[in-house]
DNA sequence: ATTGGTGCAAATGGTTTGCACATTA
DNA sequence: TAATGTGCAAACCATTTGCACCAAT
C-alpha cells in the first residue's frame, strides 16, 4: 500500500508527506515503516533519494526519464527539467578530469513564476 | 584564529575537520565555537555551505571564483571545475521556466583517477 | 515452529542552543 | 556594569534501529 501511494503521489515527496498520506488511509502504520519502505525501494533502484539541502530527504520514482530540478526558495515547490546539452557537458568535464562519473546532482534555486513579485516581472515597469 | 585557519586550509572542509585543525592549535576551543564561526562567515557571505549528501556539512571560502564540484565516491575527495557553457545553459533553462535563479548546485559523483581500478582505465585491456 | 515484517520507543549523530562564566571596555 | 563571546552539556530533529509481537507460511 505504501508503495502504491508513493508511485501514484506527486514527485519529490518528503518522507513526512508520504507518511501523512499513508496514515490518512491507515492510521496504524508507523513512520518507521515508511522510512524502511522508501529505503528499500531506493536500494532496489525503484526510487531516488533527493537532497536539496532543506534538512529533510525527499524521494521520487526512478521509473521516469532522467531530469534535474528547479527549487523555488519562496514556496518550496520543486519542478523538473531536462537539458541534454548540460548532460553532455558534464560527461565532457568528468572525462577531462579523469573522473568516471556515475551520477550527478543539479539543482537550480531561485524564485518560481508565482513567487516573483510583480514589480520584478520581465514585463513590469 | 578560527577564521584564519579556515581561509588558509584546503577547500570543502567538514566542520569536524576544521575543528580538529583548530583544536590542534588550541585545545580549549570547543566545537560549538567553530560551528558558530562558520555560520557567521556564511551569514556575512564569506563562506559557502556545501552539502554533498554525505550527512555532514562542508564549508568553503566564497572569496574564490564560482565553481562546481566533482565528488569521488571512492575516497571522498572533492575537486572543482568551472564550465561557463553549463552556467549559461542553466540561465537559459531557468528563464525558459520563468524562474529567477539565485544560485545552483551541481555536483558530479563518480570515481577519481586514483580510485579507478587499473582494469577499468581507458588505456587498459 | 520459523520467518519476515511491523509499531513503538529509544538510540544515533550532526548541529544548535541555554546558561553560567570570563574578559573587555 | 554592561556587552560580548565562550565552553560545556543538554536539546533538537530527521532518521535508524532494537525489540517484542504478530501474521503467514
Amino acid at each position: 500500500m505504501i508503495i502504491g501511494i508513493f508511485f501514484r503521489a506527486g514527485r519529490h515527496l518528503t518522507v513526512d508527506e508520504l507518511t501523512r498520506k499513508v496514515r490518512a488511509r491507515n492510521r496504524d502504520i508507523g513512520a518507521a515503516t515508511v522510512y524502511r519502505t522508501l529505503k528499500l525501494l531506493a536500494r532496489l533502484g525503484y526510487a531516488k533519494e533527493l537532497d536539496f539541502g532543506e534538512g529533510v530527504r525527499r524521494y521520487e520514482s526512478s521509473l521516469t526519464a532522467h531530469h534535474d530540478h528547479l527549487v523555488c526558495t519562496g514556496c518550496g515547490k520543486v519542478s523538473e527539467f531536462e537539458e541534454p546539452r548540460i548532460e553532455s557537458l558534464q560527461e565532457e568535464v568528468a572525462k577531462k578530469h579523469g573522473f568516471l562519473p556515475t551520477m550527478h546532482r543539479l539543482a537550480i534555486y531561485g524564485t518560481c513564476p508565482e513567487c516573483v513579485p510583480p514589480e520584478l516581472r520581465e514585463n513590469a515597469e
